[in-house]
DNA sequence: GAGTTTACGTCAGCCTTGTTGACTTTCCAA
DNA sequence: TTGGAAAGTCAACAAGGCTGACGTAAACTC
């Protein structure tokens, strides 16, 4: 494992890409890919009074309307008071609104209001404006590539979530 | 742009993989894999009294031994004084050293002693045990595949600095 | 019907990690 | 020799994580 190779070569495969050295170039690659990934928005946010913490939660509303906050907590991976935080000033701020179960009233449902929409719209433009021409240019197999090697990444938990939000959504 | 489309077909290629939807699965696939991508060496160092911050540090620095601070704040891409308070805890616990330059003797080089080394290798063994598995089952062209997108997802700065790294580092 | 669990909100306090601004020391270069 | 870049330090602050404790209302269970 520190002698340079990914593993000991019993198949015939190349595993080439394997290697330590492919694996650090790799982890490079994510962090500063993934500092690109957050550029755009970021530069939109700190114009308001939001944060990166901001646009996730308008993200997965908009994904997932009328999710309730535990079901949003599990998507997030925050607690409840670091949520109810970003919450409070969205709703308090008319992006975000919240609405009392119907058939369980413990429990409150999230939707994003006009203006939330709005907001989302805008974020979510920016960031597709880096993805789209990112995608573009590297064309579909390795999109597909792309994909399948970030889901293979996620813990499975991330995973199914991942993949319902992809079902209810088309 | 907002009509499920991403982009009007004037070519007759299949651009499916660029619609709004398909951009929106793959900014939710970077920010679970992102997720993953950390959890290994952040449960290591939250035993210790470190953050994500010092491995970032850590990493960088082994990457390119005797780096000035100046060269690693544009890797890491904070501001000195958020990079000087990490980097003294580490000099002050024996993990970095800072060497006075002998041409510029305003720089200060940076290196890993032995037990930086091994912090290091103890977090990277972590980190690269799950991206080797998930190159492992996503298979090689997937990896390529998803290397050519992270690259081009890069501001060109970081992807500057990114190819330098991986030049010096064979 | 009483007791327990669940969902949510909130207060208080702490930590990491980012920021700006001001200031000093060192030292290179015009 | 003097201006400015590089490095470091101090202070103050903010975002956004965290834990722990507590309260309320609703739902569930026995």
């Amino acid at each position: 494992m520190a002698d340079g190779r990914g593993t000991s070569s019993h198949s015939g495969e190349n595993l080439l890409f394997l290697t330590d050295e492919q694996l650090r170039q790799a982890i490079e690659a994510m962090f500063f890919a993934y500092r690109g990934f957050t550029a755009d928005p970021d530069r939109i946010l700190v114009d308001m009074a939001y944060g990166r913490a901001h646009h996730r939660a308008i993200h997965f509303i908009n994904r997932a309307p009328g999710t309730t906050v535990n079901n949003l907590l599990g998507l997030l991976g925050v607690t409840k008071q670091s949520l109810n935080r970003v919450l409070r000033t969205l709703i308090a701020d008319g992006l975000v609104e919240s609405q009392v179960g119907k058939s369980d009233k413990r429990e409150r449902h999230l939707y994003l209001t006009e203006a939330g929409r709005a907001l989302e719209q805008t974020l979510s433009d920016a960031q597709r404006v880096r993805m789209r021409s990112a995608f573009r240019e590297a064309g579909p197999e390795a999109v597909a590539g792309f994909r399948s090697v970030l889901e293979t990444m996620m813990d499975p938990e991330m995973r199914h979530s991942y993949q319902r939000l992809k079902e209810n959504s088309g």
